[in-house]
RNA sequence: GGUCCGAUGGCCGAGUGGUCAGGCACAGGUCUGCAAAACCUGCUACGGCGGUUCAAUUCCGCCUCGGACCUCCA
């Protein structure tokens, strides 16, 4: 079996991934808070997670991957207030909004997606187990729990409780007993949405709910846990010790993965900024923009900051436009070790802390394998390189190149559909056969005209000994 | 102020104690009626200063710059 490996928050080190049950892998992702369109921002941690399930997938039996959708949140509130809309219609149509652009995005849904509405009873268990721990205490109609009766507290961000109030930029509420004591609950006026709870009506604190969804869906303890750096405190530290001083564990999830900030002119991208992109901005560039933004997150690896720039999205494009058609250049072939090889081989960097670039890095040289061998030209200086020696005929390389892009989630389209879809292409084809007949005849002004008409519609022409070939630009 | 991360060629972006990343752009070539596409060749980089070492872009220290986090944040 594969071993993967994954550099571990926790523990600030790459390592071995060795699961709870190698039969049964577990995955909790923080999901999104609905109240507005998902931005660049939020895309990432989905993309990449995204690999990272279809990874796990296919290295293991069975995984389940949870990813949940918070929707009671007190910015889902304000949200409320301001637009006059109710709470219900602005979380379900954001909840719709945000499937429909992860799925152009390519990111397959999750195996289960919890919602935090869905889940109160377990919140209140959750908070009830910290209370009688010792762990948590009822004020003024709030239940907080005592960072201080935790002693690991701060060890998953690296930081200790007196660095944390030292630079803390928060009014500390009265009725706290240490300044570091989060909310788990808290109550909710006639306005706000509330649920019934022993400690009267109120709405559940940010984190409590990941920890409740989490144990209600993968258990006390599990493999995996995903999300933006800038979850890393406070609350997955928070998530954690409401997690192990509920159920008295050692850890909550073994691992710990982190993917980095995607930065617009170099400054994180965020709704406080309002220097945020939405999807919904780049889908607007044309179908194209969703696999081309993927391929973008997936060329960085996930765990450094990524500075979105949209010469870097039209370059994303172009790769996906060369890799179509190559796709759509090779023939069909059967399965053949040979292809199983090189896909296994570009797939290899994945297993080493999910190393995307360098695995697109070979998709790009299967491509060449490809070309060389449909196309023709010489594979001699990539196989020297690559220190390989293949020979694999027309179609063998572009059939690994996809077996391997499918674990990355691109260029599983069709590639004319992807070239040469969009408006009807009857009028293309004329101009193309009024061509070939001025190029039979020799008349190389009238079939270099229709060639720049062409052009100035979009569309390009490739000649070829099997011949002529077009796309849209 | 505290904690952490990063700095690679015109741009993007892997990686490594000593032989190659890769892509884009650019230049030349093969092919083509000319192009385009494809293939080939070139473009020999690792922020600064010290240290360890036979050898440092890679390890260590300091510095500079940039970014993230310090209870809204993916």
């Amino acid at each position: 079996m594969t071993q993967l490996r994954f550099h571990n928050s926790l523990t600030r080190r790459e390592e071995e991934f060795r699961p709870l049950d190698p039969a049964h892998v577990k995955l909790y992702v923080c999901g999104p808070t609905v109240y507005d369109l998902a931005h660049l921002g939020n895309a990432r941690p989905v993309v990449v997670f995204d690999v990272l399930a279809r990874l796990l997938r296919r290295v293991f039996p069975r995984v389940t991957y949870a990813r949940n959708i918070t929707d009671v949140d007190d910015k889902i509130n304000a949200r409320a207030r301001e637009s006059g809309e109710p709470i219900s219609a602005i979380t379900a149509r954001t909840t719709a909004d945000f499937h429909r652009d992860m799925a152009a995005l390519g990111a397959l849904p999750p195996d289960v997606e919890p919602t935090a509405t869905g889940h109160i009873a377990e919140m209140i268990a959750l908070t009830e187990k910290l209370i009688a721990r010792g762990h948590a205490y009822a004020a003024e109609g709030h239940v907080l729990f005592s960072v201080g009766s935790f002693p690991d507290y701060g060890k998953l961000s690296g930081r200790n409780q007196e660095e944390l109030l030292a630079g803390a930029r928060i009014d500390v509420a009265p009725y706290k007993r240490d300044p570091g004591d989060f909310v788990l609950w808290k109550p909710s006026d006639d306005e706000t949405p509330g649920w019934d709870s022993p400690w009267g009506r109120g709405r559940p604190g940010w984190h409590i709910e990941c920890s409740a969804m989490s144990w209600r869906h993968l258990g006390q303890q599990f493999d995996i846990h995903g999300g933006g750096a800038d979850l890393l405190f406070p609350h997955h530290e928070n998530e954690v010790a409401q997690s192990r001083a509920a159920f008295g564990t050692p850890f909550m999830a073994h691992t710990w993965l982190h993917n980095g900030m995607l930065l617009v002119n170099g400054e994180k991208m965020s709704k406080s900024l309002g220097n945020f992109l939405t999807v919904q901005d780049i889908l607007a560039q044309g179908p194209w923009a969703g696999e081309a933004f993927r391929l973008l997150l997936l060329r960085t690896h996930y765990r450094s900051a990524l500075d979105y720039t949209e010469a870097g999205l039209i370059e994303a494009k172009a790769e996906l436009d060369d890799s179509y058609a190559m796709l759509g250049r090779a023939p069909a072939v059967s399965d053949t070790p040979l292809i199983t090889e090189m896909a296994e081989w570009a797939l290899e960097p994945l297993v080493d802390d999910l190393n995307t670039p360098l695995a697109i890095a070979r998709l790009r040289d299967l491509r060449t394998l490809e070309n060389s061998a449909t196309v023709g030209g010489s594979a001699a200086a990539v196989l020297s390189r690559i220190g390989k020696a293949w020979q694999p005929v027309p179609g063998q390389a572009a059939a690994a190149f996809r077996e391997a892009a499918a674990v990355l989630g691109l260029a599983q389209g069709d590639p004319r559909a992807w070239l040469q879809g969009g408006d009807d292409a009857s009028a293309i084809e004329a101009a193309i056969a009024a061509r070939l007949a001025a190029r039979a005849a020799k008349n190389w002004a009238e079939a270099d005209r229709i060639r720049a008409e062409l052009l100035a519609q979009g569309v390009v022409l490739e000649d070829g000994p099997g011949g002529t070939t077009w796309k849209r630009a």
